[in-house]
DNA sequence: TACCATTTGTGAAGCGTATCACAGAAATAT
DNA sequence: ATATTTCTGTGATACGCTTCACAAATGGTA
């Protein structure tokens, strides 16, 4: 659902301005600000039980925590990576400090040579452990950084250990059951289709 | 445009039969193959103008080729790298030869120390020459990877100097004539929406 | 007090996309 | 030759999300 995505950005926008005065927003500053509308905004707030004040819009710490109670769990969610090629090691930084809620806790790969390794404060383990340590480490969230070949089973053997939510970067379907939520972060087709659109934009003078 | 992304995915899966027997593939084959239904497919290939046969489906090869016509610039496009941080270097590869279409024939980095290397086949430069070489080698998608704080001023600059299509991956908003396309693809934002939907699905037995 | 300006909350309408369902066509079986 | 099966092409329908538009609320102003 878009809407989820939506409150993430709404409220990495209210995470920037909180502390500063005023202490609360107008929808139309949060549309202006994260891209949207003022009414998809009030929308998406009435949608998470969330009421602002007339004419004086929403408190921005109180919807801060709303946002977070509604998308957040409330310990935060662990999350595997699987797969250390360039990508892999790549995204490792992202979420070495930066998140509250998702941290990177277990990194797999097939190369046992890169077992045993901390990279980024991630503890990395040889892809024959995978299951083992998600079950312990209670993983229910899981980047998949492997080639294309090897996705699918790879997604298979972390839905069989309990994960239930993969962000998916291999250019594969990947299919499992609907109570898995796979979401394909595709470059090489996001790139064909900015390509498709930009060939069609009109020259600048 | 969905269809855009589908038509991308269906042409990925008929290279890979192509050459096989049978020559041609069933709408609820490709749709299988690729997580869509069979009436989709039917409609897909219905806007695109290409026909299949009763009882025999859709030539492989051909449709490989009305794809191509459909999606594809002629002579290709060629693509700038904005960013060699850890995840624009990681992305290099992916395009360093494997996509026949779309190369990458610039990368740029604010730090000059980067500059005159050639990485992947890439000839990086600094981020001062990014008008220039992007004029000179009418370059008219670009892909970002510079940190959130620096997107918006690049994404300027890329447009000022002709680009027509951006990918992002800065966790940044970027405003942009509409004539431009922007595609941002926010890793936080996606797994923060994965773990909502993990949350909420049921346990395993 | 009465009025005005502004903002929220939300039912209703609109829009774009996906799905349904069936006519038409072609291969196969009888 | 005729019936049957199975596939495409597409008008019509359904669905989900977004936007509209306005009542209700509230602070400011005369």
């Amino acid at each position: 659902m878009k809407r989820i995505e939506r409150l993430s950005v709404y409220r990495r926008f209210l995470r920037e301005i909180a502390g500063q005065e005023p202490s609360s927003v107008y929808s139309h500053e949060l549309a202006e600000k994260t891209g949207t509308t003022p009414a998809q905004v009030r929308r998406d707030l009435m949608e998470i039980g969330f009421a602002g004040h007339t004419k004086k819009g929403y408190g921005i710490s109180e919807l801060i925590a709303a946002i977070g109670d509604y998308l957040d769990s409330p310990d935060g969610d662990p999350v595997a990576l699987v797969g250390l090629g360039n990508l892999g090691r790549a995204l490792l930084p992202f979420f070495a400090d930066h998140h509250p809620k998702l941290k990177i806790v277990a990194a797999f790969d097939s190369d046992p040579r890169k077992a045993g390794r901390v990279i980024c404060g991630c503890r990395c383990y040889p892809a024959a452990e995978l299951e083992e340590v998600i079950r312990r480490e209670k993983i229910r969230v899981a980047i998949l950084t492997v080639p294309a070949a090897a996705a699918r089973k790879a997604a298979e053997r972390l839905t069989a250990a309990g994960v239930r939510g993969i962000l998916n970067f291999a250019p594969a379907l990947i299919r499992l059951p609907k109570a898995v939520t796979v979401e394909t972060m595709d470059i090489t087709i996001a790139l064909e289709k900015i390509a498709f659109f930009a060939r069609r934009s009109p020259d600048e003078g």
